[in-house]
RNA sequence: GGCGACGUGGCCAAGCGGCUAAGGCAUCGGAUUGCAAAUCCGACAUCCCGGGUUCGAAUCCCGGCGUCGCCUCCA
């Protein structure tokens, strides 16, 4: 009676070939990980329209993308991963004609803006960014294909996807398409129905066109992605992201295109991350529903103004003064990252599996950056004893030439089994969805067994090899940094470890400050002794005092 | 109205039928320390409520309460 075959018999196997899952959000449940073509793996993310600054909520996909990439490549795979920048658009044309300059500029501005933020958080692993209006003759070659099938038609200048020619429209956003089709009859007079789509929109007088079987115009929204991920990827790739948001419409219309333009699915693997959404003090955004009305009165609590924050409570860059920028020092993010560095704001962003909703807040930044120090002091403390940068340490970059591959070597080593052991744990949890939440747990719990073992050891600054537990130590500081390097963290040193952009040359002569004093109290009291010593160890580093009757200056020196 | 997600210690957050319910922040003890910090050891939850299924549920089902998202531009 007991179901013990299914778990006994994989115990032996199993163990050789780690398998990943991934959920996928067409069937709603994890899939075992089984690329087309291995060991290649196509994914493609839909990046940003570029018509204004991005915001945080920008920054959770591509994050997490680049986590997932990482992740694959340790394990072996080969990724290609593209990201679109969508450059067209009724938004930038609209942010064009409120700005007065052309919609190409504004769009090569937040281009930058974008990729700068996402170099910020350690975003690097983007392969191609191909940009809508580069792919304008693919586009329209995609929509000619959609016509002669017969699943599109024009109609006075626009050429409109029939979405009742797709059988399986709906499916990935779970809804129906009768409903979506429904009574409304004749909503836009150009459409068959009004779930119709447009693929290609005819230019009014002053817009930006190219030209096309059906006139002067420009593509709608979603057959950009369709007509670019086809360009790179091919016909059927294999991960297909993006944020929940975007699960209807954007790829619900993507996948009607393409699976109707080729008679393939579009991609195997639909991935979704969660929102961001603001935590100000009270509640926060969303707009007021059609049937929240009715208590509103009773609570008189909620009256100051927590109307309508708008939708996207995080965009923060536009909410002047409300509430939510108070809260949180309005600014956009690149102040933000000023304000907390990149590093911090991705381990923040990866603490929480990518998708649920991640409330952000200060007070959740602030908490990162303490629980990040305790990495940064490890790293100081390791520098110290072996004079070596964490930083500078040789990573595995492949899951199986790991020091501690398959818990090898660990045996004798009470702190190597111990890492064997959370390493492996680790990579359960990644190998789950990409659970870097319940990963970056073992971190800490590593970081305990490192720092245990340089107590118990003793070890200290200026150790030698030789010392027992030397050699320990640095293989598992190996594995430590194998391991943060697959979460994109602790790439290169911070300025100020958890100083939270504190400007380097302010920081410095605050310190400057506190010598200067102390070495004039030490002279008051005549204990010249010390007095020198601070000035000695000064010079050391390359810093001379000037002293004069109005008190004491100082100077770096020039190398 | 339709679709969907979530509700775990003071806070954040893993967990997806069965080891002592991860980890972080905070708090409280202890070791260490000239003091402090850091580090280490230890303490701190039966999982929104009510039913049900099961030998066994935080984990599955039903009902309720609550929070949130999408259905229109959105990562």
């Amino acid at each position: 009676m007991s179901t013990a075959p299914a778990t006994a018999s994989s115990a032996s196997s199993a163990a050789a070939l780690p398998e990943i899952r991934v959920y996928n959000t067409l069937s709603k449940s994890k899939e075992p990980f089984a690329p087309l073509r291995p060991p290649h793996v196509g994914m493609y993310l839909c990046g940003p329209t570029v018509y204004k600054e991005s915001h945080i909520g920008h920054m959770v996909g591509p994050v997490i993308f680049d986590t997932i990439k990482r992740y694959l490549s340790y394990c072996g795979y080969q990724v290609t991963w593209v990201v679109n920048i969508t450059d067209v658009d009724d938004k930038l044309i609209a942010q064009s004609r409120e700005r007065g300059i052309p919609m190409s500029q504004i769009a090569v501005e937040m281009t930058a803006d974008y990729l700068a933020n996402l170099r910020e958080l350690g975003v690097n692993q983007i392969d191609q960014l191909p940009r809508a209006t580069d792919h304008i003759e693919g586009i329209v070659h995609f929509i000619e294909t959609l016509v002669e099938k017969g699943y599109a038609y024009a109609s006075s200048g626009d050429v409109f996807f029939d979405v009742a020619r797709d059988p399986n429209y709906g499916q990935l956003s779970n809804r129906l398409t009768d409903q979506m089709l429904g009574d409304g009859g004749g909503a836009a007079a150009k459409k068959r129905s009004p779930g119709d789509f447009a693929l290609w929109k005819s230019a009014k007088p002053d817009e930006p066109s190219w030209p096309s079987p059906w006139g002067n115009g420009r593509p709608g929204w979603h057959i950009e992605c369709s007509a670019m991920s086809h360009a790179y990827l091919g016909e059927t790739f294999d991960i297909h992201g993006g944020g929940l948001d975007l699960v209807f419409p954007h790829h619900e219309n993507e996948r009607a295109q393409s699976s109707c333009c080729h008679g393939a699915p579009m991609a195997k693997y639909w991935m979704h991350n969660g929102l961001m959404r603001a935590g100000a003090a009270g509640k926060v955004g969303g707009r007021s529903d059609r049937a929240a009305e009715s208590g509103a009165a009773e609570s008189g609590a909620a009256e100051g103004g927590a109307t309508t924050e708008g939708l996207d409570a995080v965009a923060i860059e536009e909410q002047s003064a409300g509430k939510i920028s108070r809260s949180k020092g309005a600014g956009g993010l690149s102040e933000l990252i000023q304000r907390h560095t990149g590093e911090r704001l991705r381990f923040f962003l990866l603490r929480t599996h990518y998708r649920s909703t991640i409330v952000f807040n200060d007070e959740g930044l602030e908490e990162a950056a303490t629980a990040l120090d305790a990495f940064y002091r490890f790293f100081d403390r390791f520098e110290q004893i072996t004079a070596r940068s964490f930083y500078s340490l040789p990573a595995a970059r492949w899951r199986r030439a790991s020091a501690l591959a398959e818990g090898e070597g660990a045996d004798a080593d009470a702190t190597l089994a111990a890492l064997a052991a959370q390493r492996a744990k680790y990579l359960d949890a990644m190998d789950d969805d990409f659970n870097t939440g319940a990963a970056i747990s073992v971190l800490f719990d590593m970081l305990r067994t490192l720092n245990r073992h340089i107590d118990q050891q003793q070890l200290a600054a200026g150790a030698q090899s030789s010392d027992a537990g030397f050699e320990t130590l640095l293989t598992g500081a190996e594995v430590l940094r194998e391991l943060t390097a697959v979460l994109g963290l602790f790439a290169k040193p911070q300025a100020a470890a958890g100083g939270g952009g504190q400007d380097g040359a302010e920081f410095a002569a605050q310190l400057m400050e506190i010598l200067i004093e102390l070495r004039k109290q030490a002279r008051t009291s005549k204990n010249f002794a010390m007095a020198d010593a601070i000035r000695d160890s000064l010079t050391a580093c390359g810093v001379s005092l000037l002293d004069s009757k109005d008190g004491t200056s100082w100077e770096r020196q020039r190398s």
